[in-house]
RNA sequence: GCCCUCAUCGUCUAGUGGCCCAGGACGCCGCCCUUUCAAGGCGGUAGCACGGGUUCGAAUCCCGUUGGGGGCACCA
């Protein structure tokens, strides 16, 4: 699972590093061994590949459980420089000292002298005065008072090297200039910044962007909210669509647009000027923007990316028609006629299936609207006319039509009612009269004949 | 509770002291077009959180209030 909060943090990265001739770094971050699975980095690879940030592209991937050596050996020198130090303090010691909610380590083990052992973790030592001043891209400088920032693990009682310390030695050793994240993180800015110090080195650059929220202002999460990426792509978002809608939330480009090029973003997107507030992932606008992509794709173009919702693939489920009774040149006919009409591109399936499906599906709310009153009456005279038109096109078949409702004072959008649900089975569809015409004669005056039968 | 941080239409934003009785987009509501539904065209709805300053002048600067967000793991 590639969270979207993910693919723009990835995304913000990867252009300040087009911008600035940089090269993006991707490293895989799995120092808990517990929650992590080897066979999770192919999908961030191809989820990065579906943004655009493709292999090759990009250093990596590296992992973060490889360097664990260099990690420990940090926190040797750590403990050795009487920067660290040695607690077997439980979570639960330390509420029991100072009250009844957790609220930071509260330095117990600082003097002690403990040594390592069994039950012991590993605790910086963070000074107890001054401040550390965070030079952000897009926060300014936040400050933190030292003596407010706890003494925190860096590595655990077995010995093993967390996250902030981790983090902090391989940017070091991997020459990261700039740290490009979530909002989330800058209260840990300040440790890693005091890491960076310890181990006599020059911390890089930072820049902390506002997360991004759902309806309730929350920051988007797993558990609540559809957060990923492959999500979006298997229900027929566009990459160039989500791309551009992920960098337009807190940024805008010049001008009133909003639908660029990617290459506009390229030129004009700055961390810098993004807002500082939390944006929330409004799908609706998502759905706005996918639909103008859609739109703008030449025929062709949209044909060919349609292809995974009339198969179906691995994560994409197979439409409900036989495979062999697709008709390519028959999707390419009508294609254009939905183009216009879907937002998403599994939309596809609900507007052709009844090309290739045996018999159409049945709605029962359209059945329920279109199928009352003149309906039957209807249906019989269009099958007989339609059974002796010469001329089996859009133009006659509409003319025909119109005069099976003319006999009875019926405008078309009345008259077309019925024969739409009797053929395509539901009310609301493609244009019916081309959609008649490439479905043929034969099967349309039987599904006319099979609706009347049905009433 | 403590620390950090943020604040323009419902939402995403433009706006960096006068061009703004605030512009665009999504949404929503009308109308037009129309074989359904879309698309398209036209129009409308709605906002500078509040209170003090500073200034000839404030959405823009300062202070406070209120409200929101993030964090406070032997997770990352």
């Amino acid at each position: 699972m590639f969270h979207v909060g993910s693919a723009r943090s990835a995304l913000q990265n990867w252009i300040y590093a087009y911008q600035h001739d940089g090269v993006f770094v991707l490293r895989i971050e799995d120092t808990d061994a517990a929650r992590n699975r080897p066979e999770w980095t192919e999908g961030i690879i191809s989820a990065l590949d579906w943004i655009g940030i493709e292999r090759g592209s990009y250093e990596g991937p590296y992992f973060q459980s490889s360097y664990v050596q260099d990690h420990t050996a940090a926190a040797t020198r750590l403990y050795g420089e009487g920067r660290a130090y040695y607690c077997d303090c439980t979570r639960e010691d330390v509420i029991a000292r100072t009250g009844n909610q957790y609220t930071g380590y509260d330095g117990f083990c600082r003097d002690r002298g403990l040594g390592p052992g069994e039950g012991r973790a590993l605790r910086f030592r963070t000074p107890d005065e001054g401040e550390t001043i965070v030079d952000d891209l897009v926060r300014g400088k936040p400050t933190f008072e030292n003596k407010l920032i706890e003494d925190f693990v860096i590595a655990r009682s077995d010995g093993s090297p967390l996250f902030l310390l981790a983090n902090v030695v391989d940017d070091m050793t991997m020459g990261i200039t700039h740290v490009i994240r979530a909002e989330e993180h800058l209260p840990n800015t300040p440790k890693q910044q005091l890491l960076w110090e310890a181990l006599g080195a020059t911390p890089p650059v930072w820049a902390h962007v506002p997360v991004i929220v759902n309806e309730k202002r929350q920051k988007l999460s797993k558990r609540r909210d559809k957060v990923a990426l492959e999500g979006y792509r298997d229900e027929g978002y566009l990459a160039a669509a989500m791309k551009n809608y992920l960098m337009l939330l807190g940024w805008a480009p010049s001008g009133d647009r909003e639908i660029v090029p990617w290459q506009v973003i390229l030129d004009e997107y700055h961390l810098e000027e993004v807002n500082h507030a939390p944006a929330f992932f409004d799908v609706k606008k998502l759905r706005a923007f996918n639909g103008d992509y859609i739109r703008a794709l030449a025929p062709e173009e949209f044909a060919a990316v349609c292809a995974p919702w009339l198969s179906g693939t691995e994560t994409i489920p197979a439409p409900p028609w036989r495979p062999e009774a697709f008709d390519v040149e028959t999707f390419t006919a009508v294609a254009p006629l939905a183009q216009t009409r879907i937002a998403v591109l599994a939309e596809i399936v609900d507007y052709v299936d009844f090309f290739f499906l045996d018999e159409p599906v049945r709605d029962e709310a359209s059945w329920a609207k279109a199928m009352k009153g003149d309906a039957a009456e209807i249906l019989d005279a269009t099958a007989d006319a339609f059974e002796a038109l010469d001329d089996w096109s859009a133009e006659p078949l509409k003319a025909t039509l119109e005069q099976v409702g003319l006999a009875r004072e019926l405008k078309l959008g009345k008259t077309q009612a019925p024969v739409r649900v009797a053929v395509t089975g539901r009310s609301v569809g493609l244009p019916l009269f081309e959609s008649l015409e490439v479905l043929g004669r034969e099967r349309t005056l039987r599904r006319l004949r099979a609706a009347r039968a049905a009433l």
